[in-house]
DNA sequence: CCAGACGTTGTT
DNA sequence: GTCTGG
DNA sequence: CCAGACGTTGTT
DNA sequence: GTCTGG
């Protein structure tokens, strides 16, 4: 699936990365996913990105990313919903091309250009006291035992899993902002680095 | 009723 | 598609 | 959100 | 400046 739900109504580009917990029952971009299509979102951790103090000149020096991850470093699910985006329809159904193309037609689901797309959201709430001191909101992490009612229990009972996960279990570091980058991938991008 | 919005880790 | 604002 | 790309009449 | 990819 694609990140960045896209409501089945609205025009491909239209991108919701994330959903609120206090309103995404309610928002008609999230209501019908939330009550049907919820999901799993698997990770080992996620990054708040901090502004960093200026330097001793007054320059500013950026932002830093912070791993947030379980101290054990155990994987997790965040909790998410999704939707399927099809493209519109053809407006008139084009009479006289029928051989058009040796007569694949539509149908076959060689998917390639825009077909069906799978598309998620994360649902954020309020940071817990470790995230708190990095960033305002942070994504909702499930419990596994908790995994089985989002995903398959009733709306009011996955309502009430929507809280910030305690901060006990969690730890936050600084880490390279080249994590953020799409030409570099590795293991090294999650090694703590120099703070502030 | 119709027109326009419909979203958030963002922003002025 | 469905809700809100006017 | 941030990092990085942002182009084509070309080529292997 | 703005879009795409992650």
């Amino acid at each position: 699936m694609e990140w960045g739900l896209t409501p089945r109504w609205a025009d491909e580009s239209f991108d919701l990365i994330n959903a609120r917990a206090e309103t995404v029952r309610e928002k008609r971009s999230f209501a019908d996913a939330f009550e049907r299509r919820r999901c799993l979102v698997p990770a080992d951790g996620f990054y708040e990105w901090v502004e960093r103090p200026d330097d001793s000149a007054g320059r500013s020096s950026g932002k830093r990313p912070y791993r947030v991850a379980f101290a054990d470093d155990r994987p997790f699910a965040m909790a998410g919903i999704y939707e399927r985006w099809e493209p519109p329809e053809p407006e008139t159904t084009q009479t006289g091309l029928g051989a058009f193309g040796g007569g694949s037609e539509e149908g076959d689901d060689t998917d390639d250009s825009d077909g069906p797309v799978e598309t998620f959201t994360i649902v954020t709430t309020e940071p817990n006291a470790l995230v708190a001191d990095l960033h305002h909101r942070m994504a909702v992490i499930l419990d596994p035992d908790e995994e089985g009612t989002w995903l398959r229990g009733d709306p009011d009972e996955a309502a009430a899993l929507l809280d910030p996960y305690p901060a006990d279990e969690l730890t936050a570091h600084p880490v390279s902002t080249r994590v953020n980058s799409p030409a570099v991938d590795g293991p090294e991008l999650i090694e703590p680095v120099g703070g502030d």
